[in-house]
DNA sequence: ATGAAACCCGGTAACGTTTTCAGCAGCTGA
DNA sequence: TCAGCTGCTGAAAACGTTACCGGGTTTCAT
């Protein structure tokens, strides 16, 4: 076979519609049929023109897709950072979603800087992809509304504000979860549990600080704002928190850090200070990522099916890139306590 | 401004180059000279299309650019898995490099099934992106080859296994930081000194493994087979691993493990033997990934330079996009030993 | 036997760019 | 005066695909 002349003359050259339409003695629509599965082809054609196809290995050309159909098959993923493990398994989970349905992933971190999301969002929405994951997206509610009136089809995994009820989100029970994870606690006999959180303006804070107040209630405890310390999500702040809690005259039994690093941060504070986990501290974490595998004592903590939400959040988009269904799509995924090492039996009375 | 009616009755409609030029007064042509900076165009009629393009927030779709220009801004990122640290590190590094160039990142992981990153790297070839980088292929080298022979600009980060001489490479120092971390603990006194290795055929385990071995070597301390245990990257193989050991008549007073996940995976075994870190087992990892901050002791390591492989993959790749330089390109970046908490004096002689 | 419906397939107009080529104006120097 | 620049601009041909349209074949019930 020759080598067709290639515009800027590379030497391996990639077979094209309109060749292995040649091949197979068919038209290039037929071949595109083939390709797509779509419209009437014969059995007889249809596996002859597959033969060729896998012949010349051939794939179709995006771009040229893309500008044909108006869909690239890419999904554009803003977030605000890949690496915290929280990130990564959502996207580990988004990629994997999007592989069975043959899509790919274009990845969009924002270094949490409003303005790079804002331009990267742009330049996504404009004939890069179909739609678009956005992963605790920095943008305020309206202009998440001018982002739709545009067109462009997103939905939001883990919203970090409440926003308007016309853009499909897919998050987790913060509540539910921190109700379970303070519940445990009391049932352990706990009386004294701090709660160490996360930025007071998110969403997810305050869901989890209303579970963990709601299970106080039902067990009659009275909240002590001196043992709720607003963080930022790292471990570092949990270490500072823990130092606090631990300087206090009254110091907790209990910790519940609203995730996991925060977690590790309040126990890395209580055993400098010489005090055992779980044996004089029990520390509840969030989130379930892989740091909790890596502490001694192992952490005890609320499952994010976040793997899951990444999924869930590709599974949304594509009912709304097929459906063009306007319809206001919300799901809240469930979160569940897993019981670890890190907890124990509160102080007897 | 009336919204032209669209293929598929999208609400929004981004302006395309030729409403911009039709506003600006100018052909479609001169439009995207002022967009791509190319060509003669006067100063007069280029801030009299900017504004134009400002003023409608036109970007180019990238499809059609794609397909026109053969390059599309898009850069194919194959890797193993996301979620563990050492490959979103990487990957943060290279979208970051990428952000600056004003190109994305098409993130395609093979969860190490080889065919998979076949196929995958061949709908990558073909019209979706400009090049790609390869993290840790699974691929073999002369399947790496013929890659290149179909005219596909890649670039290996972190080869698995040594390659051929002219596909390029970026990778860590492997056996001198080896030799570092080794050295170190022969320093400190520790004369016993185990390794646990990653599988025995990636270059990285035979390169750390060379490291290890020279050290120890240049001290004059004669290599035990019996305390050097293969294992697969993971905290689990490590506290099989760190389990083993102290199985021996003759246990180590040191581990060296060749990556941090077993490292902690090791420390959990000794700690859970009721042997403490450092007092009685001094332990090494490698990578210096977040992990080695979220362990108590914090965990000596060594680091390498993820995010700035990620980069260099980049920069690397682009001189090969450019200036089609064929010239085979390794580069090699430095590592360097982290000394933390986890390692101490070994045993008085 | 026949009309309708289902099935099969090819021609071709988009899709939005980049890039080549040609052309025009104004200037320069002989 | 004119040939040859330089600077600037527009027309038009790709790029590879999809989807519409329409012209053929079958199949099938009546």
């Amino acid at each position: 076979m020759a080598t067709l002349p290639h515009k800027n003359g590379r030497p391996g050259h990639r077979a094209t519609i309109r060749e292995i339409a040649e091949f197979a003695g068919v038209s290039i629509a037929t071949v595109s049929r083939v390709v797509n599965g779509s419209g009437y082809v014969s059995e007889k054609t249809r596996t002859a023109v597959e033969s060729v196809i896998r012949e010349h290995r051939y794939t179709a050309n995006r771009s040229a897709r893309g500008l044909s159909a108006g869909r690239t098959g890419l999904v554009g993923v803003t977030l605000p950072r890949i690496h915290p493990s929280y990130f990564s398994v959502i996207v580990a989970g988004v990629a994997e979603a999007l592989y069975e349905l043959d899509m790919r992933i274009v990845l969009a971190p924002t270094l949490h800087e409003h303005d790079r999301e804002v331009g990267l969002l742009e330049r996504l929405m404009h004939g890069t992809t179909d739609g678009g994951l956005l992963v605790l997206p920095e943008e305020s509610g309206s202009e998440l509304r001018t982002l739709m009136s545009y067109g462009y089809r997103f939905v939001v995994v883990d919203p970090r504000m409440r926003i308007d009820e016309r853009v499909p989100t897919v998050s987790a029970a913060h509540s539910s979860g921190a109700d379970q994870a303070t519940r445990y606690l009391l049932e352990l006999g706990h009386r004294r549990i701090a709660a160490i959180t996360g930025p007071g303006d998110m969403m997810a804070t305050e869901e989890r600080l209303r579970g963990y107040h709601a299970a106080l209630a039902t067990a009659g405890v009275l909240p002590d704002p001196a043992i709720v310390i607003e963080s930022d999500w790292e471990v570092d702040g949990g270490r500072r928190a823990g130092a606090a809690l631990f300087e206090l005259p009254d110091p907790p039994t209990a910790i519940f850090a609203f995730n996991d690093p925060l977690a590790i941060g309040a126990m890395q504070s209580v055993v400098a200070r010489g005090l055992r986990v779980p044996e004089d501290v029990s520390v509840v974490g969030f989130d379930d990522t892989a740091e909790s595998e890596f502490v001694m004592p192992l952490l005890t903590t609320v499952r994010q099916p976040l793997a899951e939400m990444g999924r869930m959040g590709v599974s949304l988009l594509m009912r709304l890139l097929e459906n063009r269904s306007f319809e206001a799509l919300h799901v809240e995924l469930a979160t569940q306590l897993i019981v670890r090492a890190s907890t124990g039996p509160g102080p007897a009375r």
